[in-house]
DNA sequence: TCAGGTCAGTGTGACCTGA
DNA sequence: TCAGGTCACACTGACCTGA
């Protein structure tokens, strides 16, 4: 009637173990919530009633060993738990001794074999009999032969702890040996955690990059899933099913009237849209605004409709109506240069080939990126921003890795996207210099600059003062690299 | 500035005690409530930054015998207690409406304003006017100036607490209203922590590789110390002050003989310093002895020794009897080739301009490469040693971008750094087809293949069939990107 | 600068519910 | 009986306030 797992009143078995409430529930959270704990005593704790809350670790590896299965059939043979002691004791894996971590206690090794060096019995002369079994180093002595110093081969034992054999290992009595003067206590020793913590961090970070990527897949449903829906079925209706969609008799004033409302519409869309990324909420009121402000929405606007542009038409449906905002109508309603730029563009957006979520992942990197004015204006919503952005690429390229197979793939996409990156700055002149000046009082529409009319091409070309200075021409296109070397096997 | 109990950052003193905000509190509220803690493990635990809650007894009692005291002064009377439940409730701190998270809860907030697009009163035709208070979107309309849809402000007014008037909004009764069945609790209402997180998450990971550089720096400074000291004052002697080092009359057998040492002192010592890099101990043996062995130690002799040469001379010393190993032994041992390989990798390795740190960075990164052999061997020492690789990588480009100024130098520098990784193949094919078929009997040492001499322009030609298929040629030079986008203001 | 206080956040396990 | 869920509770420590 006693939990198997920290001695106090089982209440039943629960998930194949006899258990008491509080390790059931314990077991149960580790399971769902995935979570990496770490043992900073040399992960053979032994959890009792008093001390099962002072190593996690150790609780939750005790469940597992004990057979802990969440799909719980209850199969669990308590024959092998007898078996399982000591089993693997002396084979291969050397060396308990507490002191042994070399990363905190480097000092340890001593420096005596330095200016000793011994000689190898390695013939040269054999090496270049045979190819295969010769040392790997024949102008250096051999290093698969040479002695291995002391002190290196340590703590290999305590690594894995999936092995069930080497986890069993670990016996009363050998134990008791290295248990220093206080007696009857396990022996408090500092463990090495490098790999645990990293691979906790690692894990940490994971998880909120999924939860990110969820979050983003619910608020694109949530806000442009019936746009996208709409303008998809709408695509493809008319390329794959060649139906000629019915499209109501209008005029050029309906038409113009129909899409400032879309773009009105558009607004608190893209605004929602990036309320509900997370981290939006904890930017404060100006950082908060400059994230759908300005060139950012227009880049917006640019990438959530060029999805539905070809390279002739145009799929978008606009208003209540559901007036097709064809290339016509465009054509109509913006300068001829303009729509060149605008198909262009997103043509060449498409190109990269990026899915939907990948998509707006990118468009969240571009709403987080901290611009100067912020910069300028208050450097500490400056470094949240950076921060969120920071996550947002990491995100985005986490997704990319995911989903090329190979590295050609994802050099190909980090390349188009740099070329995405750099179209921005276009996008961001053409704002400036067109879209802020542009006459939308009667079509087509025109940018005037006082009395002088601003073309596409001379926004396109503006060279501006202050163009942040840290900007594009110089910006680092390799900021992050794994050095990913990969070599071929010097062996096989 | 370390709490002298834990051993976290100190806030300052506490009670007469060095100590952080953690125990600070933890040995109020143990005074306050007279709470009596029991040690299940003898007295005599060392509370520390990740044990500390352990072991609440031998914190406490840390606390007391380093002199923590309550001086009786401020002792709080119990009356207070029952008053200030509930004070700050309504104060300023507004809305604490279980539902009103954003994120969490996003579905809350209503769709409807989407298909009822609201004309806005902005005139467009003021855009044109002015330049400066022209709203930022002209075609589209103006975000600023839109009206904000319901609900996204509703974040906006949770975040910025310290307005009372938005604050004042939310009354208490509302409060009540929402409250779940339970009542009179204050409700559980959940924060958003995203950025808390996140940050979180990368400062444990800075603290990591703060931890990892300072083990790198003191492997440098144990195993390589001696030898760096002395080849540079050495380089410092003669290139400096002009002096001409005193050179023992030697002869090429006594020269062979030292190098021979020298280099199997050179593998231990790179074995040693490899296993003070943290995470080496936590490899399995097999892919241990992969770090350095092979072309990987031959990379290392190179850059290890390399910083010594110059275009011209050699500075390295070697052996008890410190004897110069220069250019004319140099030229008497290897062939002029392989000289002339060397010089020329070392002297663009140089060009890089890497500190010390960096460069053994770098080494790390090399030596923790994960090639295809021990990929197929043990695809789970593989994934340790990949994790480790990316360790190293990230620390790596930490340092990089802590020592570059701008955005242009670490461009380059990683530019430098990817030209360098497409070089180690040349060292990879050098040590396969050359090193592994070198004649070290007698000098100057010849590459034999049977009766075939293999030249050193042989091996750096050498394509090999198994080099592993996503290696360098097509592999991902990009692979991590910032997607720096830096754009100017659009103000300003 | 520090004592004292606050409270969001987290982990825990007793208890509930339905199969 | 047990899986799965809920939630009151305790503890923690970052942060605030006032001396
Ligand atoms: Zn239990
Ligand atoms: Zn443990
Ligand atoms: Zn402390
Ligand atoms: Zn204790």
């Amino acid at each position: 009637m006693k939990c198997e797992i920290c001695g106090r009143a089982a209440t039943g078995v629960h998930y194949g173990v006899l258990a008491c409430e509080g390790c059931k529930a314990f077991y149960r959270r580790g399971v769902e919530k995935k979570i990496t704990y770490l043992c900073y005593f040399g992960n053979n704790c032994t959890p009792d009633a008093n001390t099962r809350a002072c190593c996690k670790a150790c609780r939750f590896q005790r469940c597992l060993r004990l057979g802990m299965k969440i799909h719980g059939a209850k199969l669990k043979d308590p024959v092998l738990d007898g078996k399982k002691k000591g089993k693997r004791k002396l084979q291969g894996k050397n060396a308990e001794s507490p002191e042994s971590c070399p990363t905190m206690e480097i000092s340890r090794i001593t420096c005596s074999t330095q200016t000793d060096p011994n000689p190898l019995s390695t013939n040269p002369g054999i090496s270049s009999a045979d190819d295969f079994i010769d040392p790997d180093d024949a102008l250096f002595p051999d290093l698969a032969l040479a002695e291995v110093p002391s002190g290196y081969e340590l703590d290999l034992a305590d690594m894995d702890v999936e092995d069930d054999e080497a986890a069993a290992s670990v016996p009363s009595d050998r134990l008791a040996m290295v248990r220093s003067k206080r007696e009857g206590q396990p022996p408090r020793r500092k463990m090495v955690t490098f790999m645990n913590h990293y691979m906790a961090v690692l894990e940490d970070n994971r998880r909120q990059m999924a939860a990110t990527v969820q979050a983003v897949a619910s608020a694109i449903e949530e806000v442009f899933g019936d746009q996208i829906r709409c303008w998809k079925s709408c695509m493809e209706r008319e390329l794959i099913f060649g139906e000629m969609l019915y499209q109501p008799q209008t005029t050029l004033e309906i038409m113009m009237e129909t899409l400032y409302c879309h773009n009105a519409d558009s607004v608190k869309r893209t605004q929602r849209f990036a309320s509900m990324m997370p981290g939006t909420c904890e930017l404060d009121v100006s950082a908060k605004k400059n994230v759908t402000a300005g060139w950012k929405w227009l880049a917006f606007w640019l990438i959530h409709h060029g999805g539905f542009l070809t390279a002739e038409e145009s799929y978008i449906v606009i208003g209540a109506d559901n007036l097709r905002y064809c290339r016509y109508w465009q054509q109509m309603i913006s300068e001829w240069p303009l729509l060149v730029f605008i198909y262009k563009f997103c043509g060449e957006f498409k190109e990269i080939g990026l899915t939907q979520i990948e998509t707006y992942l990118l468009l969240a990197v571009v709403m987080f990126e901290p611009g100067v004015d912020v910069r300028k204006q208050s450097p500490e919503g400056n470094s949240k921003l950076e921060l969120i952005h920071r996550h947002y690429t990491d995100v985005l390229f986490d997704a990319l890795k995911r989903r090329c197979t190979d590295n050609a793939q994802l050099t190909d996409t980090c390349r188009k996207l740099e070329r995405f990156f750099s179209a921005l700055k276009l996008v961001h002149r053409l704002h400036r210099h067109y879209f802020r000046a542009l006459d939308m009082t009667k079509a087509p529409f025109r940018a005037m600059k006082g009395q002088r009319q601003v073309t596409v091409l001379d926004a396109l070309r503006w060279k501006d003062d202050n163009e942040d200075p840290n900007g594009f021409d110089n910006r680092a296109p390799l900021a992050y690299k794994p050095f990913a070397i990969r070599i071929g096997s010097s062996e096989s």
